[in-house]
DNA sequence: TAGTGGTCTAGACCACCAA
DNA sequence: TGGTGGTCTAGACCACTAC
């Protein structure tokens, strides 16, 4: 490992930044298979030392693969290769809760709660479920973990009828809806990716800057009332949504065009 | 604009790392509209004098914005609040070829070959195709455009015996293959999110890092063979999948459990 | 030509971890 | 206690843009 970066090696590196060619000796490395999940880099000092750049500049070279989660930083301790994690995939055509879906495939979650409570509602979630003046809204905000393992901030809003009591939430929200008798048959989800803020990244203990996915989830009662406003953040590294798709058929009533019309 | 910083303002701008005060107080002037799409910020080495700070200091405040792309950043111009990108919404029920889903909207879609050929096929395609020995593998590399725009770049894979002259295929993969009686009928998607890499995010003009949407879907003929498989990044600020779900049935034989078994 | 962001340096101090 | 990453500085040169 220590022959990584002989100032030779560095000087037949190619072009661009110095610290893009550092990146891309790293990556390669990794990708090679010559650094392997658990392996340690030298410290940002001796790497220093080794290439002839200063550490500011083998810090910045390192930073994009620390934040797209490949290296991992301990301070006190190291810099290593990432242990590779297993990515779980969600079925997206089906309308489960994250406690039903883990439990299917018998996985422990774990949920810790951020905020619980009934709050007068913002304007975002006013407009989502439709409410009226002075209607009050509940709010459950909670980070989902499996084994340990933070995989997603969850932040629910439903109207204060349906859940005047966001305390008796304890695992599964919709168990609790279910026995109210307000559970949703029907949701639209709409799917985007966004760069995780520092809250947020925190919150699921990856760097900032890592990539998320971010899922707006608007459920609905058979007659039609929204149930519940979801937004939540994946870890992009940790979650595959997969999903079956039809031929396009030709009559005009089809889900796809009620969404996108 | 020139009152953003004051010295006084930053004393009282709470705790953590000079850096993410920084960050924090810029990027609530843009939350608040004090900031709107496309005015400039001061230039580095002001903010630096307006703050106390270095200027590597003020560029690491200023990093994740960039990042996120909510500032865009110009050399020799100066950083300009990141104009409003507007959000395309693809429905994911339907399996449509990018050129139709964007015509039905009303878009003019733009191609830029990167690559088209014929070619050895790699492990992976192998896998995903089903291709047997000697079997070769057609190749498409573009980015998709729309009003100029980039918005994805998209790479597909086919066996070479249902795309022979990958060279004949111009605006859309789909057109082609129907032509020659091969179409997909089905499909399976896996979404996920990740941080652009350099070569990516300057086919999509955005900068590195910033987090992308990736789709890896194949497509199936109604005999069950496999019509393509590509491999996609969507940039994560322009665009938006939407989905409907429907109420977890209990029968086994549905297609999430044929995706996520 | 003057001003902007992009890159890079040498050195410093701090917080944290492991022995 | 010694080594690690995390933060920060003052100053430099370059490439590019706008005038």
């Amino acid at each position: 490992m220590s022959d990584l970066f002989t100032p030779a090696d560095f000087e037949e590196s190619g072009a661009g930044p110095l610290y893009v060619q550092l990146h891309r000796l790293i990556a390669e490395a990794i990708a090679s298979g010559r650094l392997k999940p658990g392996d340690s880099l030298p410290p940002e000092r001796d790497m220093a030392a080794m290439t002839g750049l200063s550490r500011v500049t083998v810090r910045k070279g390192v930073e994009a693969l620390v934040a797209s989660g490949q290296l991992v930083q301990k301070r006190g301790s190291g810099t290593f290769v990432a242990p590779r994690v297993e990515r779980l995939e969600q079925a997206l055509s089906l309308l489960t809760s994250f406690t039903e879906d883990m439990a299917r495939r018998g996985r422990r979650v774990e949920s810790r709660w951020i905020a619980r409570g009934l709050h007068a509602p913002a304007p975002e979630e006013v407009m989502a479920l439709g409410l009226g003046a002075g209607d009050r809204v509940a709010r459950l905000e909670r980070v989902r973990s499996s084994d340990g393992v933070p995989l997603a901030i969850e932040r629910a809003s439903l109207p204060a009828a349906l859940l005047p009591d966001p305390e008796a939430v304890e695992a599964s929200l919709y168990a609790v809806l279910e026995a109210r008798g307000s559970r949703p048959v029907r949701a639209v989800q709409r799917i985007s990716a966004a760069n995780l803020g520092p809250r947020d990244a925190e919150l699921l203990g990856v760097p900032t800057g890592v990539a998320g996915l971010r899922i707006e989830r608007v459920s609905y009662l058979p007659s039609g009332q929204v149930v519940e406003f979801t937004r939540s953040l994946y870890r992009g590294d940790a979650y595959d949504f997969a999903v079956e798709l039809k031929l396009a058929p030709q009559n005009q009533d089809n889900a796809a065009e009620r969404i996108a019309p």
